[in-house]
DNA sequence: CGGCATCTTGAGTTGGGTCAATGGTCGTGG
DNA sequence: CCACGACCATTGACCCAACTCAAGATGCCG
């Protein structure tokens, strides 16, 4: 992240007080997002930058767990390798957010992280969190509050794979993007999904086919103008209404 | 699954094959669960228990958070309260295990905890957990763990939600009560439910007539024996093949 | 005993999965 | 520059697991 995206996203976050009072879902579906108190100190603790090419493997199964990882640019997906073969994509993490919680448990990741687009990606070095004195005592409890977050986030997914319906669950997605995109001042309307089909329809626990066939029926509807991987909202509102109708 | 799926499930345990023995889905699926180090130490911490009845709730969202929370004796459910009126059950924590995650991220809880027995709850404050000087380092990266376990739990609980059919995940949601128990030094065999079949299916996102049916077929097929909340498991070995058999 | 909540079971419906055919897009090499 | 092939997305037809609605059955408690 340059030195503007970065004082951005720092205003955004400074402004999230006021914005969204209503709809708490989105928010805790957002991955683990440093405040800017924390991106400030993060800097001290950064040690490495890694470039990975799209599709390349970052970590996976077993690998030694070293600390958690920023996307510095780019798109990484996270995944859980079942030992039957199954493959369940667990979360998409963009620019600025911290993926690499499922190492610290076993102090080996449990998961695999690939990118989905060319991306850096920086450590932030566990031990160095860890054996930190009294002054970054707020530090450390910002990853606490980064792992709740993170609890939050999956507690919600869980809920819209057991009980709510295809089309609520892709606009939710959708929507989730859109927001974070626009924290980072991006457009919120136009979206480029670095994900296939296949791959949305496997974090939302749907089929490709079902994923395509919504976002042809949103375009009938007139919520979304679809080409292929370009994605724009057209009616966000009413988007947003059909996000929030859990039931049908 | 029909009777040649539940033969096949058969000739794989005659085979070997299927069998996992080291069961990671099902270990991933417990809640917080401390380490007899982390028991011993907590002792330390505790500074009240509190009684609480059948039904009544422990705390709700909003209400703001002071720490995690030990269950002593009983049983608690935390259930996600959405604002549109529905309602997610996000888990069920028995005697040894932590709940309260859910307060981390934003000082106040998001979530609403219930007990479904009368039960006995220690509280655990945080800020005497956070401001503990380097004795208790190891006891502070416990509670890391005890997190990221939590993480890796919802994870696999996703997957579940999101891929898996009906019969497997209510064979795996019996099998990870079975183990709980057996690690209390309880039976593994026999059950005892205090939840009812909407809050089982709640949970496992599906409906309770469905809870019920598979009960049904799982007692006819002799790997149950069912009386209402008494579940007697018949026959551990297939029903922990059925948990692991994934792909239909 | 009756009233109430929970559980079971049946019948019919449907959302989303499966399978299969077609259409678009992009990168590569002639 | 076009042609080819690989890959991804779209669309249709069919099917089934799980939902809904509804009727009983069972257990519990005053």
């Amino acid at each position: 992240m340059d030195a503007k995206a970065l004082h951005r996203v720092k205003a955004d976050i400074a402004n999230n007080k006021s914005v969204c009072s209503n709809c708490r879902q989105l928010e805790l579906c957002m991955p683990a997002n440093p405040s800017s108190d924390l991106l400030k100190n993060l800097d001290v603790l950064v040690s490495v930058k890694r470039h990975i090419k799209s599709g390349d493997v970052f970590y996976h199964t077993g690998t030694s767990f070293q600390g958690l990882y920023a996307v510095k640019s780019g798109f990484m997906k996270i995944e859980n390798h079942h030992p039957d073969g199954r493959l369940q994509i667990n979360g998409f993490y963009m620019m600025g957010e911290i993926f690499g919680f499922d190492g610290i448990a076993t102090n080996e990741h449990v998961f695999t992280a690939v990118a989905i687009e060319d991306s850096e990606i920086c450590l932030i070095p566990y031990d160095r969190i860890e054996q930190m004195g009294q002054e970054v005592e707020r530090l450390k409890y910002h990853f606490y509050r980064l792992m709740s977050a993170e609890i939050s986030r999956n507690y919600t997914m869980m809920m819209m794979l057991g009980s709510i319906q295809s089309e609520v669950r892709l606009a939710t997605f959708l929507l989730n993007l859109s927001k974070r995109l626009q924290m980072r001042g991006y457009s919120h309307k136009d979206l480029l999904l670095c994900m296939s089909r296949e791959e949305i329809g496997n974090y939302l626990g749907m089929k490709l086919e079902t994923v395509s066939r919504i976002f042809s029926k949103f375009q009938a509807q007139g919520l979304l103008k679809v080409h292929i991987k370009n994605i724009e909202i057209l009616d966000m509102q009413l988007l947003t209404a059909l996000s929030n109708q859990h039931s049908s």
